[in-house]
RNA sequence: GUCCUCGUAGCUCAGCAGGAUAGAGCGUUCGCCUCCUAAGCGAAAGGUCACAGGUUCGAUUCCUGUCGGGGACGCCA
C-alpha cells in the first residue's frame, strides 16, 4: 500500500492493494520475525497465520489475535509469558503507527486499538478500491468449474431449482472476487427416459387439434390439468401433465415440419413419420425422436428466460447429447468409458438383478441382457469415494444410465484442465456423490495405467458437492399445495411475478436472490410469498436496499446544498466510536468475502450486509442531532460524507456479489 | 437397517480455522421524526447452545454414541 492515505489515487499500475487486517497482519508477522532473529521464536510467521478477530466486548479493543496459543507451544513458553515477551518486540514493528495500544489479556491474548489514522484508513481503503473492494487472491487463480441448475429441460423450473440457480451464481460471482478462475456450466440432461417423456407427452397433444384447442382455451395458468381420456396410445405413464405441455405443443404446431409430423395420422411408433430416425439409437427411444428434440429445446428456451428473470448466465451449456455422439461431430464418449473402465476391471459384466420395467411407455420391457456395473466397491478405492454397492451403467439393453453419461461428463470436464469441479445439486442427490468420486479416482486410475502423464488430475477430492436443501413454499404460514404428479405447481416465475413490486421490474428478482441467499445452502429454507412480498423489516432485502438508497440520499443532498464530497476530503473528522466501529465494519468486508469464498457461503455476505446496515442506521439515528453528516462544520462534513460514500461503497460492493440491484432511491411504498 | 443432514430465545435463523460475559430479525412491552429517507433507531424481556461422553489451557464449534426432525439408499434422473 502506498504510504499516502490521503489522496485517492489516480490509477496506478494496479497497486498492490492490502487492507486494514493485511497491515495489521503483517505487523504481527513482521513483529515473529524480529522474534526469529533474536532467538526468541524458532521462526518467522505468514501474515495469513494471525488470526485476526473483532472481539465481542468493546473492553477488548477494536482487534484480538490468539496468536500465541499457537506460538507458545513451539517456544516452549506459555502463551501470556510470550505474548508479554512479543509487546514491544510488535510495536518495534509497527513502523507506521498503525497500533494506538496493545495488551495482553486473559490467557494470553492480545488486544489492540488501532490509532484514529489506522481505523480510518480502511474507510480510504474503500474509496481508494472503488467497486473492486473485497477482491482478494485469496483463491489464487485456481481453475473452477462450477456446474449448477442444470434441471432436466423438461418443464420450467421450480423454485428448488431457482435456490441453487441463485446459489451457484452468486457464488461464482464471490469465487470470482476472492481470485478464483470460474467457469459456470448447465449440464443439459437432453437424453434419457425423461426427456423422452416430455416428447411423448408433447406428442399427444400435438396429435389431436380439438382437444389441444378446447384445454388451451379452458385451463388457466397453473390449473391442474384435467388430462382427457380416450388417447390412442393413452398418457405415457409419469408423463408431464402441467399446461405448460399445451403451451409447448401449441408453439411448436407453429413450425411447419412438425405440423406435417404432428397433423399425420401415423402412430408415433411409426419411426418413419418423425424424420430423424437415429441410427445409432437402435432401441429407438423417444429421447432422440425429432419431437423430444424440438420439445426440450423448447422448454429450455423457457428456462434460459426463467434464469435470465433472475439475471443469471452461464458460460456453457453442455449437451448430454454430444456426450453419447449425439450430437454434429461428437464421440460417444459414454460408451468409450465404459469400455475402458470394464478392460481395466473398473467394470464388469453381470446379470445381476432382473431387469424391472423401467416404464417406457407402452413396450414392455424386453427380456435384458446384461448389464454393466461399475465396481465402486473396489478396497483400493479410498474411503471417502467408495460405494456400498456397483452400479449399473449400461443397463441388460445396452443403454446407458444416467450415472454412465456423468462418467464421461465428469472424464470431460478434468480433460478441460480444470483445477477442481463445484456440483450444486439437490439434497435428495447426496446418495449420488461416493460413487462419482470413486468413478473418478477410477478412471484416475485408467489412466494412470494407459499411461497418461495427467492421469494424477482425476483424483475424487476434486470434486465437491454443495447440497441444497429444499425450499417450503408457504402463503401467510401455510404451506403452497406443490404436486408436480398432479401438474399442479407454482414455478420459479409465478413466485418472482408474485413478489415483484409494481413499477420496480427487478425488485422481485431481488428479493427472490436475497432471500435464498439468507440461508445455509444445507438448511431448508421457508419461502413465505406474503412475507417476501411485504416491504417490511421480515425481508431483508428492503433493508440492506434501504440503507443503500439512504446513503446515496444524503450523498445527493450534500451536492445539492453545494457541499459535495470532495475526491481531497480528509477523514481527519471521524472521531467519533460509532465512526470508529463503522470503519472497523468496512475493513472486515474483504475477510467476509473470502470467508464465503472459501466455505462456499454466500449468506455470510447477506449477514454481513445486514449488520453493515445496521451499524449505519444507528449512527445515523444516534448522531441526529449532535453530529449530523452535513452540517456547518466543513471539514466534519467532508470527512463524514467520505465516510458515507465508503459504507455505499461497501453495500454496493456486497449487493453486486450476490446479484442484487443496489438503489439510489427507494420506489414508493405500496399503500 | 446403512448413509447424509439438521437440532442455539416463543417463532425464523446467524455464530468466521476451537477462544474471553451467546447474537440478530420477527413477535411482546415501553420510548424516539419542528432538522440529512421512521422501509429507521433506542430500551426491556426472552437461553441447561437436544442429551451423554471424549480430545485440551479452553468446545455452541472438533470426535464418538444416544434421542428427535428431514432426506437418500432404482437396469430413475
Amino acid at each position: 500500500m502506498s504510504n499516502d492515505l490521503r489522496s485517492p489515487t489516480t490509477t496506478a499500475p494496479i497497486p498492490p492493494m492490502t487492507t486494514l487486517y493485511q497491515r495489521v497482519r503483517q505487523v504481527f508477522a513482521d513483529a515473529t520475525a524480529l522474534a526469529a532473529q533474536r532467538g526468541l521464536l524458532p521462526a518467522a510467521v505468514e501474515p495469513a497465520e494471525v488470526a485476526l478477530d473483532r472481539p465481542k466486548q468493546a473492553a477488548h479493543g477494536d482487534l484480538a489475535t490468539n496468536l500465541f496459543f499457537g506460538l507458545a507451544k513451539t517456544a516452549r513458553s506459555n502463551p501470556r509469558a510470550l505474548a508479554e515477551q512479543m509487546l514491544p518486540l510488535v510495536r518495534e514493528a509497527d513502523a507506521t503507527g498503525l497500533l494506538a495500544s496493545l495488551e495482553v489479556a486473559g490467557p494470553g491474548f492480545v488486544n489492540l486499538r488501532l490509532a484514529p489514522e489506522g481505523w480510518r484508513s480502511a474507510a480510504r481503503d474503500v474509496l481508494v478500491a472503488g467497486e473492486r473492494y473485497g477482491h482478494s487472491d485469496t483463491g489464487r487463480g485456481e481453475r473452477v468449474l462450477l456446474e449448477f441448475v442444470s434441471a432436466n429441460p423438461t418443464g420450467p423450473m421450480h423454485v428448488g431449482h431457482g435456490r441453487g440457480a441463485v446459489l451457484g451464481d452468486a457464488l461464482a460471482r464471490i469465487l470470482r472476487a476472492a481470485g478464483y478462475t470460474v467457469s459456470t456450466e448447465y449440464y443439459i440432461n437432453n437424453v434419457g427416459n425423461q426427456v423422452g417423456k416430455l416428447g411423448e407427452s408433447v406428442w399427444h397433444w400435438l396429435r389431436d387439434e380439438a382437444k389441444r384447442a378446447a384445454a388451451l382455451a379452458t385451463w388457466g395458468k397453473g390449473e391442474p390439468v384435467p388430462f382427457p381420456d380416450g388417447f390412442p396410445l393413452g398418457f405415457p405413464e409419469d408423463g408431464y401433465r402441467g399446461a405448460y405441455i399445451a403451451q409447448a405443443a401449441e408453439q411448436l404446431a407453429q413450425n411447419d415440419t412438425l405440423r406435417t409430423v404432428c397433423q399425420s395420422q401415423s402412430d408415433w411408433t411409426d419411426q418413419a413419420s418423425w424424420g430423424a430416425a437415429e441410427p445409432r439409437n437402435p432401441t429407438g427411444r423417444m429421447d432422440n425422436r425429432g419431437i423430444t428434440v424440438a420439445a426440450w429445446q423448447q422448454m429450455l428456451v423457457r428456462i434460459q428466460d426463467d434464469l435470465s428473470a433472475l439475471d443469471i448466465r452461464f458460460d456453457r451449456w453442455f449437451s448430454e447429447r454430444q456426450l453419447h455422439g449425439l450430437d454434429p461431430d461428437s464421440q460417444n464418449a459414454v460408451a468409450d468409458c465404459a469400455k475402458r473402465l470394464t478392460a481395466a476391471d473398473w467394470a464388469f459384466e453381470d446379470a445381476g438383478t432382473v431387469a424391472a420395467d423401467d416404464d417406457e411407455g407402452a413396450a414392455p420391457a424386453e427380456a435384458t441382457g446384461k448389464a454393466v456395473f461399475f465396481r465402486g466397491t473396489r478396497e483400493d478405492v479410498p474411503k471417502p469415494f467408495r460405494d456400498t454397492k456397483d452400479r449399473v451403467i449400461l443397463r441388460g439393453d445396452g443403454r446407458p444410465t444416467y450415472f454412465a453419461a456423468d462418467i464421461a461428463y465428469h472424464d470431460d470436464k478434468l480433460a478441460r484442465g480444470f483445477d477442481h469441479m463445484i456440483n450444486i445439486l439437490g439434497a435428495d442427490h447426496h446418495g449420488y456423490v461416493p460413487r462419482l468420486k470413486g468413478v473418478i479416482h477410477a478412471l484416475g486410475d485408467l489412466r494412470r495405467r494407459e499411461g497418461d502423464p495427467k492421469a494424477d488430475r482425476w483424483s475424487g477430492d476434486r470434486l465437491e458437492v454443495l447440497l441444497v436443501q429444499m425450499v417450503a413454499l408457504l402463503r401467510d404460514g401455510k404451506p403452497v399445495p406443490m404436486g408436480k404428479r398432479s401438474g399442479e405447481f407454482v414455478t420459479l416465475r409465478d413466485v418472482i411475478d408474485e413478489v415483484t413490486t409494481p413499477g420496480n421490474p427487478t425488485s422481485g428478482r431481488d428479493a427472490v436472490r436475497f432471500v435464498f441467499l439468507t440461508r445455509k445452502a444445507d438448511a431448508q429454507l421457508d419461502f413465505d410469498l406474503e412475507v417476501v412480498r411485504r416491504s417490511s423489516m421480515d425481508n431483508p432485502v428492503y433493508y440492506v436496499q434501504y440503507g443503500h438508497a439512504r446513503l446515496a440520499s444524503t450523498l445527493a443532498r450534500a451536492a445539492a446544498e453545494g457541499k459535495a464530497l470532495r475526491p481531497d476530503a480528509s477523514l481527519d473528522g471521524l472521531t467519533l466510536d460509532d465512526e470508529r466501529d463503522l470503519c472497523l465494519i468496512l475493513a472486515e468486508f474483504p475477510e467476509v468475502v473470502a470467508r464465503a469464498a472459501r466455505g462456499r457461503e454466500p449468506h455470510q455476505l447477506a449477514f454481513y450486509l445486514m449488520e453493515v446496515c445496521r451499524a449505519f442506521h444507528a449512527y445515523y439515528s444516534q448522531h441526529k442531532h449532535d453530529a449530523r453528516v452535513i452540517s456547518d462544520d466543513e471539514q466534519a462534513t467532508q470527512s463524514r460524507l467520505a465516510l458515507v460514500a465508503a459504507i455505499k461503497g461497501v453495500i454496493a460492493a456486497g449487493l453486486g456479489l450476490l446479484g442484487v440491484a443496489a438503489p439510489e432511491r427507494m420506489a414508493e411504498l405500496e399503500a
